[in-house]
DNA sequence: CCTCAATATTAGCTTTAACTAATATAACTT
DNA sequence: AAGTTATATTAGTTAAAGCTAATATTGAGG
């Protein structure tokens, strides 16, 4: 590959492993997993704060490995990229599997 | 699972991924996927100093990712975990396949 | 032994990520 | 409209990661 091409691809996977590198943020996707959750229901599954949620999910959100739907005073949100699910399943096996 | 043991699954994971998160080390890590090179061959390939880049082969000594060998003043390094492969080439598909 | 080539390490600085605390917004409920 | 529940945002601080520059170590060859 052209060391350029080279190069940006990696920055491209490293931005994507960064926004993946943070303890809540992948309790929070591997709850995902299951399906849909409201943030409620997403902060008795984490153990944070809810500003600090909060915080991880609108990261998660401008990332684009979420995507939410209202309603009510209720937010919930939901997968919403493939290679999230793809990875989070190889992980899933390294870490938490036969537990 | 657990809440504690859920916790510390997803610190294991964390601790995983950023090791991995940086392009530097992703590059060298693509490297090593076609197999074995010495860190002069690296350094043809990767676009960074020579102590950067020993920095970076540092950590990805204490992860354990690679392992070396020594043959003179050379140093050779190869991929040492099989969980590396398995990532390295999900992230390929996802960013560089079709070049 | 002295020098050179290959690789590693250390210190100092800068940038980025994450947390806490406080506050804001938005939508129901009465 | 006022209170309450659900969620988001912002400012400030602290901690961790990465870079540069300088220097150290290790082995080979004359």
């Amino acid at each position: 590959m052209d060391p350029t091409q080279m190069l940006s691809r990696s920055e491209e996977a490293e931005q994507f492993l960064k926004q993946l590198s943070n303890k809540t943020r992948l309790m929070v996707l591997c709850s995902l997993l299951e399906g849909e959750r409201s943030v409620t229901e997403l902060l008795d599954d984490v153990p944070v704060t809810q500003p600090v949620l909060s915080q991880h999910l609108a990261l998660l959100r401008e990332a684009e490995f979420v995507a939410t739907r209202r309603s009510g005073q209720t937010i919930y949100y939901r997968l919403a990229d493939n290679r999230i699910i793809q990875i989070m399943n190889l992980l899933y096996g390294f870490f938490c599997a036969d537990d």
